[in-house]
RNA sequence: GCCCAGGUAGCUCAGUUGGUAGAGCAGCGGACUGAAAAUCCGCGUGUCGGUGGUUCGAUUCCGCCCCUGGGCA
């Protein structure tokens, strides 16, 4: 657990949180570090919205943009690289602004995260060729076969965790809850000592920011980064090619759909992960603060403060 | 002006051999432990363009009108 008292922000994309977070830091000797899941990906600058060197300022900014997109990122890796950057912070006398959009990382980081041993790469390609052509059924089924628990405490459609189930079974012979209940690892953060918010604009208005800012990243070039995306040819498995936009873009410039069409469609994808956001802010962090950004006030005072905010 | 095809949910459309209608998307609510910007679950009353007529009953059949698209002049 760490000595000095971190600043949380929390908030679902387009809410405002970099720039609150690079104020905060500026005035209050602070770093801001990153908990967002696509922001880490060196290749989806514009498309991530994650800010510029000169949006920065003089504030230190801390995993943004450190992995290529050819990698496999997760919030275990997540977990291990913000421990490091914490401790840097506090080596340096400089307090940790923590910052994003990603709630499942906020919970891993002031709830803990299971130890499960990492699956091995092999029993993952192994699983996702196997899994290529077998339908959702029937990898529900191969793991009803493996756990009764399991495969009724996931839903036959629910593909993404069945793989995921599968995995760990076969890689280490017990089932995820099994590990959750025996190997539940220490929070980072205690929720309790730090400064924490959600940001919670109205809804109309996050959603006319949301349009609004999807024109801004094409006038950035969103178009010339997609481009440089698919000149990779990766894997479109691969977390990073399931950035909010990309598939729309990347259909235009194929000349599949107009440009127009392309840009509603990365708009539409971006409310609906707003509105998934919110409903994990509100269910799973009902007790962090929340606050509307369009009427910030003395947030930035309040967040500093060391004993104001609940 | 004439001919043809349409006008049904916010959008794109299906459908009702006459008994007042349902999909996808959008939108709303929810779930969530190493892909989480992922993945999954739930929610459908709308003058069926308007107006007359036929009928026990019309969104459905008939007349007229309005609107949209295409064609012919």
């Amino acid at each position: 657990m760490i000595g000095s008292r971190p600043i949380l922000i929390a908030g679902p994309t387009a809410s405002g949180k970099s720039r609150l977070a690079i104020e905060v830091a500026a005035r209050g000797n602070g770093v801001v570090i990153n908990a967002d899941s696509m922001q880490v990906y060196a290749e989806l600058r514009i498309l991530s919205a994650r800010p510029s060197a000169t949006e920065h300022g003089t504030v230190p900014h801390h995993l943004y943009g450190h992995v290529p997109a050819a990698e496999r990122y997760s919030v275990g890796r997540w977990l291990a690289d913000i421990a490091k950057a914490i401790t840097k912070a506090e080596e340096t006398g400089r307090r940790p602004v923590i910052v994003g959009g990603t709630g499942l990382y906020f919970r891993a980081l002031t709830q803990g995260l299971a130890s499960v041993p990492e699956v091995p790469a092999a029993v993952r390609t192994a699983w996702r060729e196997k899994a290529a052509a077998l339908s959702t059924r029937d990898l529900h089924n191969l793991l009803a076969e493996r756990s009764s628990n399991e495969a009724r405490r996931l839903r036959p459609n629910d593909r993404s965790r069945i793989l995921r189930a599968l995995e760990v079974i076969d890689a280490t012979g017990r089932t995820l809850p099994e590990w959750q209940d025996e190997a539940a690892g220490a929070a980072l953060v205690d929720p309790n000592r730090a400064a924490r918010i959600v940001l919670a604009p109205p809804r109309a208005e996050l959603y006319d920011r949301i349009n609004r800012r999807l024109l801004a990243m094409m006038e950035a070039g969103a178009l010339v980064e997609a481009r440089r995306i698919t000149v990779l040819k990766l894997d479109p498995d691969l977390p990073a090619m399931k950035s909010i936009g990309l598939s729309a873009l990347v259909a235009h410039l194929s000349g599949e759909i107009e440009l127009n069409e392309a840009i509603a469609r990365a708009q539409t994808e971006s409310r609906n992960y707003a509105k998934r956001q919110m409903t994990w802010f509100r269910s799973q962090m009902a007790d962090w603060p929340s606050a509307d950004p369009t009427e910030i006030g003395d947030l930035p005072e309040r967040l500093m403060g060391t004993r104001t905010v609940p």
